[in-house]
DNA sequence: GGGAAGTATCTTGCATGCAATTTCGTAATC
DNA sequence: GATTACGAAATTGCATGCAAGATACTTCCC
């Protein structure tokens, strides 16, 4: 559809970060500006100008006059990622309390009420979809793109590490459970219980996916 | 002395961004390909990398095919921009109260002291350099650096709208008690009132800055 | 005189080519 | 046998050229 409306730069720097996050390329991969040119079959400018934003995004390490890799994360930076990630969720969490409109807090109750459906039938799947949905929801009730963006920014460069993310049994009904303790506050407007509730949900997350990645490494403390 | 590790991309990029900043090149220019290669003495191809960089700041608009200028930001922009600043700013001090270490908490504490100096002698110059080391302790403090590098990458953004920042009679000796504020909460590992007391704290900064821009402008409500 | 259509100029997007730096492989020395 | 030095291949950084799209201008029509 819109597909020559935009450049083929930005074409190029959406479709390398899909590689990027679905695991096509994984991390470490060097990513030679020749091959890529000739696997999208465009010239090298482009990749470069595309391999150049992804940098900013931090998905790819640019490394000047040695090229690009797929950037290789340390347990240290992806738990610095999530506790950034926990902050901003939190932080839109919080504004969302002050600044949501009637319409957005009615959107927001009635997600919350399908999803109890969907854990009533532990629809993996379902939920997984309806939980994104449910985070968006607060980026955009927060009122500022700006906090938004970031935050959506963030939630992308994770991606790639949360597919196993509602495996664990049970997780499904104490996600729901979080989400009714977050939404309630946002609700009553309560600016600081909605902080703390977002925060402690998102905290969570982080736990089981460390659990789940390095369940034999020694836990560092969180900083 | 280092100015040839760096790339000519890096190079021009920085300087834009400073003249950007400085005001030397004011909002709406546009910003010419052909006349930034002749002006920095380059072609054009770092020059589009520079811009695309930049354009991931925010501090330039870049138009797919209709160029780039250096960005208008509308009243309620800016208002956003604060907001979001402020946001991530007591976020940093909220960790900073969890996270920093006696070194740091005492340098915090030297630096606040001999701020009350400049306050004294009313040393406006020397007092807006320490403020921005002061809030840069925050950054730090966190032990975060995903979230000290957007802070400080807004912090740069809206660095153009922050000039006459202590300029208004008797703001310097508020600025540095608000300060006494956070740092209290800081050393005494108080999260929540740091948070608090550092989001006043830009809170009133946002609210000078608008006095001083939009005097006579209706005042919007903050989202 | 105002507006619209067509044309010319300008600007960006992309391709290609060259030079410099890095990297890999080989050989020589310790 | 290991390490270092040298050289070749490869890769990035940058310059230039061309084509497509956008802007501005002229001209024509109402």
């Amino acid at each position: 559809m819109a597909d020559e409306r935009q450049t083929r730069t930005e074409k190029l720097a959406g479709e390398i970060a899909d590689a990027i996050i679905d695991g096509s390329l994984e991390p470490g991969t060097r990513l030679d500006e020749h091959m890529l040119a000739a696997r999208y079959g465009t010239s090298r400018t482009p990749v470069r100008e595309a391999l150049r934003k992804l940098a900013t995004t931090g998905l790819i390490e640019l490394r000047p006059r040695r090229g690009a890799i797929v950037a290789e994360v340390t347990s240290q930076q992806l738990e610095t990622l999530f506790v950034a990630m926990g902050e901003l969720e939190a932080t839109c969490a919080r504004l969302s309390a002050l600044s949501m409109t009637p319409i957005e807090r009615r959107r927001l109750g009635a997600l919350y009420d399908g999803m109890a459906d969907m854990v009533a039938r532990d629809d993996v799947e379902a939920y997984a979809a309806a939980n994104t949905h449910f985070h968006t929801l607060f980026y955009a009730g927060s009122h500022n793109p700006v906090l938004a963006d970031m935050t959506a920014t963030l939630r992308r460069r994770l991606a790639p590490f949360r597919h196993a993310q509602f495996r664990a049994p049970g997780r499904l009904a104490l996600s729901h459970a979080e989400h009714g303790a977050v939404m309630r506050a946002v609700l009553a407007g309560d600016a600081a219980s909605a902080h703390a509730a977002m925060l402690h949900h998102v905290s969570l997350v982080e736990d089981a996916f460390e659990q789940l990645a390095a369940p034999s490494s020694p836990r560092r403390r969180a900083n």
